[in-house]
DNA sequence: TTGCAGTCAATATC
DNA sequence: GATATTGACTGCAA
């Protein structure tokens, strides 16, 4: 009965408590044919100890950063329960230890060498992950990911970075080898780190993976010797190749995929990468700041004016909404890190605070109003919680933000939720003044206001212009977003995120505010697309 | 279909 | 040589 209920009424994960969230990591695990060693032999008396793992592996992260002070209190939280056999302590106990030898593992099995040639091919035991982790018991990552508590992430990478630093221990050695990832992967990561509540479950694995690392007590060492390692590997791969000149390839050690079967087709088919220039990428955050979120039509036209394929334009947009969030989300912590202090945790919590800024540029322009109209949808859980969480914190951020350099009219985008909204952004929302030049450019010219071509002008919210720097610091607080979920847990999110209000956001906020404000046109954005339900009828300008 | 999260990997920059 | 940036891709979810 409860198995049935389950598969047709799965509550959310956000909703669910470490208990219930039990049912659906055995699902997870089981379709990912991890179960099958026994691993989490669901019935019989195996259950006792399973469990236990399953829930201890909570501990051994709880050791690092989980949000500092949070001791969260895991597994007490999941009590009842039929089978919980495991009471926190001992049980705790148990899987603490369990736990806790992963660490060391780390790298052994498949890892022990990184990438070396010599790596067989992984044996691959493990189905989706193959990093280095895996080694250990039944546990695997996804496991751990799953029952962790919230981490603080921008502590953890804090750490990670300077550990690697004060050992002079690089990126790619790290990525490769702790965390499975590539060096541009792991320098994002550390230097942009979503909060834990943030993050999807996939996400969170890297974070994981590190704070597994740095509560290993080898793990310097252990790197250190993967270091050398691979030092002798290029060596010897270096002479021998200069001898014999093979033009060589790549002296990466890292990860061979060459599978042996295929000879790698790779050069064929690399197409080259594409590479904006400054004036199109001008033009990009023009017509981001006046539609966050361009219609088929206008993105087209982008396009043709800028002579770009159409799928760049896209994933230009793309890759700009998700990565001007991502910076947003790092002031949030920023900021509540420096204000710190009480705020409760995380995001969620933080209604109302401030955010930070620190400069980013990215996203330029951006500015966009503010309005707090938005961000009290938002916050409020409004719509805007609805939104993924995502938009969440940063657009509420945007919310926040305003500032701008001087105020723009329309700045505030109100909720959009009466329908027009937008109004501003069209033309007379745009960034008029200061619309970067359009001249001079000469192919691509500097896309004139494509978004005014597009018809969905409407969507998009105040324009605003690149530098806004928003000085106001007004607190205002959104940010609630992120989530729903992340309230839940105000322990350990408190310590992650704390926010203090004040904090002195305001000196630095301009940059970002930037960035804040171009998010408001998302929420606005989101927003119209909620109303539209309810009618259709577009608004069109 | 659309948007997003997470990554990769080519480049840029330091 | 290490790290940062960024266009593109994959897989998911709504």
């Amino acid at each position: 009965g409860s198995v049935s209920d389950m598969l047709s009424r799965p509550k959310p994960w956000s909703k669910l408590t470490q208990k219930g969230r039990e049912p659906f990591i055995r699902m997870q695990l089981w379709l990912n044919g991890e179960l099958g060693q026994g691993v989490l032999p669901v019935q019989g008396q195996q259950q006792g100890p399973v469990l236990h793992s399953v829930t201890s592996l909570q501990d051994p992260l709880q050791q690092g950063c989980v949000s500092s002070e949070s001791t969260p209190k895991t597994s007490a939280s999941c009590s009842p329960a039929p089978e919980s056999p495991m009471s926190s302590s001992e049980s705790v106990k148990s899987l603490t230890e369990l736990v806790q030898q992963p660490c060391p593992p780390i790298e052994t099995s498949k890892d022990g060498k990184p990438p070396e040639p010599s790596d067989p091919p992984a044996s691959d035991s493990q189905p989706t992950t193959p990093l280095p982790l895996s080694g250990h018991s039944a546990l695997s990552i996804q496991e751990l990911v799953a029952m962790s508590p919230e981490l603080d992430t921008y502590g953890i990478t804090k750490r990670v970075k300077e550990v690697l630093t004060d050992n002079n221990l690089g990126q790619r050695l790290f990525g490769e080898t702790i965390l499975g990832l590539t060096q541009g992967s792991v320098s994002d990561l550390l230097a942009r780190p979503k909060p834990w509540h943030k993050l999807s479950l996939k996400g969170r694995e890297p974070f994981v993976r590190m704070q597994l690392w740095l509560n290993d007590p080898n793990n310097v060492e252990k790197l250190m010797d993967m270091k050398r390692m691979e030092k002798k590997a290029y060596m010897k791969r270096r002479h021998s190749s200069v001898s014999d000149s093979q033009p060589c390839e790549p002296p990466s050690v890292g990860i061979d995929y060459s599978q042996g079967a295929s000879p790698q087709p790779q050069h064929q088919l690399k197409k080259p990468r594409v590479v904006l220039a400054p004036e199109e990428k001008e033009a990009l955050k023009r017509a981001y700041q006046q539609k966050p979120y361009p219609s088929p039509k206008t993105i087209e036209e982008l396009a043709t004016q800028l002579n770009l394929k159409t799928s760049t334009v896209i994933n230009w947009f793309h890759n700009y909404r998700s990565r001007i969030r991502r910076e947003l989300f790092i002031e949030e912590i920023q900021a509540g890190s420096q204000g710190q202090a009480g705020a409760s945790d995380s995001p969620s919590a933080r209604s109302s605070r401030p955010a930070p800024s620190s400069e980013g540029d990215s996203c330029d322009g951006v500015e966009a109003a503010e309005g707090r109209g938005a961000a009290d949808a938002e916050e409020s859980g409004g719509p805007a919680a609805a939104t993924k969480s995502q938009g969440g914190p940063a657009e509420a951020a945007a919310a926040e933000e305003r500032g701008e350099e001087a105020p723009r009219p329309a700045e505030k985008p109100e909720p959009p939720p009466s329908g027009t909204q937008a109004p501003q952004d069209t033309d007379e929302g745009r960034p008029r003044a200061p619309p970067p030049p359009e001249g001079p450019l000469d192919g691509p010219r500097p896309v004139p206001n494509p978004a005014a071509a597009g018809e969905d002008a409407a969507t998009s919210a105040a324009p605003g212009e690149r530098p806004a720097r928003a000085r106001d610091a007004a607190p205002s607080s959104a940010l609630p977003s992120t989530s729903a979920p992340a309230a839940r847990r105000p322990s350990s999110l408190q310590s992650l995120f704390g926010l203090p209000e004040a904090a002195g956001r305001d000196s630095r906020d301009n940059p970002l505010r930037k960035k804040k404000a171009a998010n408001l046109n998302s929420i606005i954005h989101r927003l119209e697309k909620a109303a539209s339900r309810e009618e259709p009828i577009e608004w069109e300008f």
